[in-house]
DNA sequence: GATTTCGCTCAACAGTCGTTGACTCAACGA
DNA sequence: TCGTTGAGTCAACGACTGTTGAGCGAAATC
């Protein structure tokens, strides 16, 4: 079989980072090993190492992912971005954004990497909001769509199993809707 | 000194789990170590072992709370409800939460235990709310606070820090009656 | 006061983990 | 064709983990 030689290198390496990836998103930062995640890409243990260094540097390879490109936003934009993501999210949520959630809460580099995301959209979020609590109000929303997440994709609450997406954006919109306006005392 | 043997032997078991409950909360289920415990409670790591029998059971002893005794709701109790929940986390939010949370997506038996208490308040509120979806609104204002909760506790976002809880209620209040009220198509 | 009980410690075992260095062998360039 | 490069493997090290059994010494029992 006359495959290239950089060709080859590119497909293992790909192997062995969707293989992380997998494992860390099933069962987080501590419980993947490496052992595991090189029997999945069918590879030497070793191998991992020499490629990534070490087993922080191939979650971080794993996790890292491209921020969405952002526009301008008004408040009732803001509701839809944020229902965007759930829908994206219930669908086919990206393995590499599993496996940070996976382990925020139990590893410090994910976690640094989570409020990270977090504040991103915290701030997308409040440019789009007015107020001067703009950024606590901003904050609630991008934490309400965290829990929803977490219960729907990690801990897979059973009220949520197979609820079409459309459903829960119009239970959500209203609650989210309440988060941005601005309130009178 | 004269303490007497039942008496030493509570202390020192009741020491355990506070420093078991501490570490599990700050570090999680796999990073905190029977020996890390031990140092804590300034006793040798088998002691740990003999009074628990093995990590996991520590774990469930630490972890094990007394749920709430439940009276009847109505739906605009129940949005109070949620709220009173958020005042206690916000205050002392009791340890064996906080390490049962810490560990609900990397620990199975965390993750089951998590699922229950949920479950618990889920069925809770949807007793007090109209409509044939109340389990699922239900669930979606139980994962809107857990959402915030751990955002505040766990990953300790910065637009949260420091924010006065009756502040926290004021701006939900709305959200969370949005999701107890029946829509009308 | 002698004996038993038991809270507690010490030292070690077995397993798993991340990580490393020496090695094999096929693809590559001259 | 021959030497070189580099993808990939093998076996092992050292550290850390949960867990165990033997033992010590003081409190409890008689």
């Amino acid at each position: 079989m006359g495959v290239p030689r950089a060709e080859r290198r590119r497909r293992t390496e790909a192997r062995i980072l969707d293989a992380a990836r997998v494992l860390f998103a099933e069962l987080g930062y501590e419980r993947a090993t490496i052992r595991g995640v090189a029997r999945r890409a069918e590879v030497d243990p070793a191998l991992v190492m020499q490629y990534f260094g070490s087993k922080q540097e191939l979650f971080q390879q794993a996790v890292r992912m491209t921020p969405p490109a952002d526009g301008e936003l008004d408040a009732e934009g803001a509701v839809e971005h944020v229902l965007g993501s759930l829908t994206m999210k219930l669908g086919e949520l990206p393995q590499g954004s599993l496996a940070m959630m996976r382990s925020m809460l139990t590893h410090p580099e994910a976690a640094a990497s989570a409020r990270q995301v977090l504040s991103r959209q915290i701030d997308r979020l409040a440019e789009a909001m007015p107020g001067d609590d703009a950024r606590l109000r901003a904050a609630l929303m991008t934490l309400t769509m965290l829990g929803i997440t977490v219960g729907h994709q990690l801990l897979e609450i059973d009220e949520l199993r197979g609820v079409p997406q459309e459903e829960l954006a119009r239970l959500l919109r209203p609650s989210l809707r309440a988060l941005t306006g601005q309130e009178v005392s």
